[in-house]
DNA sequence: ACCTGAACACCGTTCAAGT
DNA sequence: ACCTGAACACCGTTCAAGT
């Protein structure tokens, strides 16, 4: 309240204020939400200004993920066995994505989402090293597990879009015909899938294949 | 040859002509140079004569994504095992999108990458047929393994485009100071994974979880 | 039936200019 | 140091108009 309204030239504005203000557009209506002008004018401020505190889009889009990457936290990992404990980072990671969906889209158009999930896969390479094991096969097990749920999310968060109906993944199964696949396939593949189910069963798989088991 | 420069008001056109064009576009620039202004301008054309045989940018899309699949052909499996056979089509679908990166990352942005492998996911199916697992076990395999491939696309494609130094993974790694993270996975992490062959024993992984051995 | 031109409502970005 | 306005080069899309 200390320089409101003096409706001067100068808005009083600082770096964090635009990038707060960027993280809540993107939080409320995705990426496509951010755009410098929009920005600016959530701000009460020429969209000029925020090239002058901030930089480019891609400085603001860069800024947000950070930020957000901070506001996440680091959550421990929970459970008594290596595995567990590194499953526990996993369903962490796609709880958090999944949690601010616009700012996950935004990291994964941006090529950020390794900035975004930063603290979970520190934590996950100390599991890692917790177990022995360490190196490449460290890398190894930390990039085929992020990639995993990586594949998850991108396939929850398009989704939940609105997609035209012949573009569903249901609809292109209800027009398949053939004779070598069963129809109850071919059924089974126009229902929706029990997503946290097969994130469960799958990355645990995947896990398992990287990490012993004591 | 039969109407060219006749300069009439008529430029000949077709929709065939015009989803060609798109898709070289595409295959040559990615999804950011199908524009509908730079697509009109290759058909010498006015921007809004694209409207009038396809429609508007997503119909565009839409068409050059179905045209690429139709293009794509279907690959047969190949191997003596069920589970041979059906990871054998898993890098049918990788090796194709690595193949036509441009139409990957166009469908990947269009939500159309299912359409894209429609012959693919027929072909798998059929694969798990042929074993007996169907119904929603199947769907679950099929979801499972694509879904782990679609990991793994996104990031070959994200890892090529030139992404500046500070939001590269390594570079993140690079920073990280933890003394329970052992120093040969921090090194290890800054270095390029062999993702080939990561994907073969992940994706594999994922395989044997679904599918019976014989 | 096929195609154009002008116009509208958006983008990101630059740059000289103001206080 | 901080902020604005005008301008440039792009987008997708609509619509009345031409042949």
């Amino acid at each position: 309240m200390t320089t409101t309204r003096t409706s001067s030239r100068h808005a009083g504005l600082d770096r964090d204020d635009v990038i707060d203000a960027a993280l809540l557009l993107v939080d409320e209506g995705g990426p496509e939400a951010l755009t410098m002008r929009r920005l600016a004018g959530e701000l009460g401020v020429a969209t000029t200004t925020i090239y002058w505190h901030v930089g480019s889009r891609d400085d603001v889009v860069d800024a947000v993920i950070r930020r957000h990457a901070e506001r996440l936290g680091r959550q421990a990992a929970s459970g008594d066995t290596p595995r567990r404990r590194v499953m526990s980072v996993a369903r962490h990671l796609w709880d958090g994505a999944l949690a601010h969906r616009g700012i996950t889209r935004l990291a994964e158009l941006h090529g950020g989402a390794s900035v975004l999930n930063e603290h979970l896969e520190v934590a996950m390479a100390r599991e890692l090293t917790a177990v022995g094991v360490v190196g490449d096969d460290a890398r190894d097990a930390l990039r085929a597990i992020l990639i995993c749920v990586g594949g998850f999310l991108v396939l929850a968060l398009r989704d939940e879009r609105a997609i035209t109906p012949e573009r569903s993944r249901t609809a292109v199964w209800s027009r398949v015909e053939d004779p070598d696949v069963d129809p109850s396939t071919r059924r089974a593949l126009t229902t929706q899938v029990d997503l946290p189910a097969l994130f469960e069963r799958t990355v645990q798989a995947v896990v398992d294949t990287y990490v012993p088991a004591r």
